[in-house]
DNA sequence: TGAACGGATGTAATATTATTACATTCTTTT
DNA sequence: AAAAGAATGTAATAATATTACATCCGTTCA
């Protein structure tokens, strides 16, 4: 599983990436989307964000400031990010948000398809797609705006649209906490599909989450029973 | 949403099933796994409850009166009971047992795999296949004591052991908060294992979730959008 | 027998995650 | 410019889960 995402849940690591200047310029007048950041997000995530943004207008959402911070502090951790650990983050140059304006986020986010819930962890990640998207075509999923796709999924088994099912599956090691999102098959969903189809059951969204041991730690316990460290899965 | 009345997630509701006499045997002296109890348990609950006895016994588990009584409380219920319901269920004759009792009792039972945990609901049901012995042969996995079964699963894709795999399935309804557990086929479970063995992961308990309308609130749904009501899934 | 041990339970306090309710502000529409 | 609707701010609280430590109880074994 390579995982470009680390080890544990950084639930409380990095104290937080701020940037030197503490100008709250992310409440700005400027357009959300394209809103200066005081979290030092990367030009990578930056791109990213500019995609979300695109995905969201198109399904009628706003990526308003709020939005776009938290977006960019999941995509910018290593690993799942709990909800009061985006709200510690949030808390830069003289923001004190509350739990409700995380939670709205991340709902919207979710809504969006832009992340997905780790029930297990309670924590948060980037749905993959996005990254996808992000590298080379910025616009592979070409429906037209407020008319969400329906049923046809993409070969990840995801759908950025607020009226589809947003399904993913995740392999969650115990002994790093590194997390793998499959996505690079349709194979599980479609199965899904055809048992829900079987109970007359509408799938609205789906979790497969998978805990055990990445191939790095299950190595390591083999050797050295007991023995658990950070690092990154496989 | 609007979901007045009853299957819910049986969070709240049922006061408590308790016995008009309040004398406190579930404590007394005799065997844990054949003790009265003072939650009025049907006959086939109890006679779960003495399947599941066994079942522990052999894996070197004891079925004591707190993990019987939280066993018997969620195999009674009729949809998934959350730990505080519980906690408030077990509170009848003199007994005011505290949050660690219940989850202590839960990790026991999960461990041992005679419950599920739904992670979207935060809540418990009884795994089917204590069920499915019940009914007929009560000892349908003859594996030796001591020596749990590793890999082999069950038709149902469930293990009752603590060194095997548990894994579920479950179909949960948005409208009426029933929840349906799919244990008919391996399908889902194989195809795992598959994806796992792919990317050398090794599985240690799986759980997939779907969220949506079962058929009979789907129904509902489309004949007048926005009405949800109570009923039991399928 | 009884001391030692380990598993199980009791208890208080607290941590973590999430929501409710309501006031305010911002954006878009009219 | 007023109205409507979406988004945010804020305080309080609900719901879920864990930690730490004391006690009890059954088993083992000296």
């Amino acid at each position: 599983m390579n995982m470009p995402r680390t080890p544990h849940p950084a639930r409380s690591r990095n104290p937080a990436p701020a940037t030197a200047d503490g100008a709250p310029v992310s409440t700005g007048g400027v357009s959300a989307a394209q809103a200066a950041d005081s979290y030092g997000f990367s030009e990578h995530t930056r791109g990213l964000l500019e995609c979300a943004a695109t995905l969201c207008a198109r399904q009628g959402g706003r990526m308003t400031p709020q939005r776009r911070d938290v977006l960019g502090l999941i995509l910018q951790a290593d690993a799942p990010v709990g909800a009061y650990d985006l709200l510690e983050r949030l808390r830069v140059s003289d923001r004190r948000p509350a739990p409700p304006t995380v939670y709205r986020a991340l709902d919207f986010l979710l809504e969006h398809g832009l992340i997905h819930r780790i029930e297990r962890l309670s924590a948060f990640v980037p749905c993959t797609h996005l990254s996808h998207e992000g590298e080379g075509d910025t616009h592979a999923h070409d429906f037209p705006a407020s008319q969400p796709m329906q049923g046809g999924a993409s070969a990840c088994g995801h759908e950025h649209g607020a009226c589809g099912v947003h399904a993913a599956q995740f392999l969650i090691c115990r002994a790093c906490g590194g997390v793998t999102e499959i996505a690079d098959t349709p194979r599980i969903l479609d199965m899904l599909r055809t048992v829900c189809r079987e109970k007359a059951f509408t799938m609205q969204s789906a979790s497969v989450e998978v805990e055990g041991l990445c191939a790095t730690c299950a190595g390591r316990q083999g050797k050295a029973d007991g023995v658990q460290g950070a690092g990154t899965e496989q």
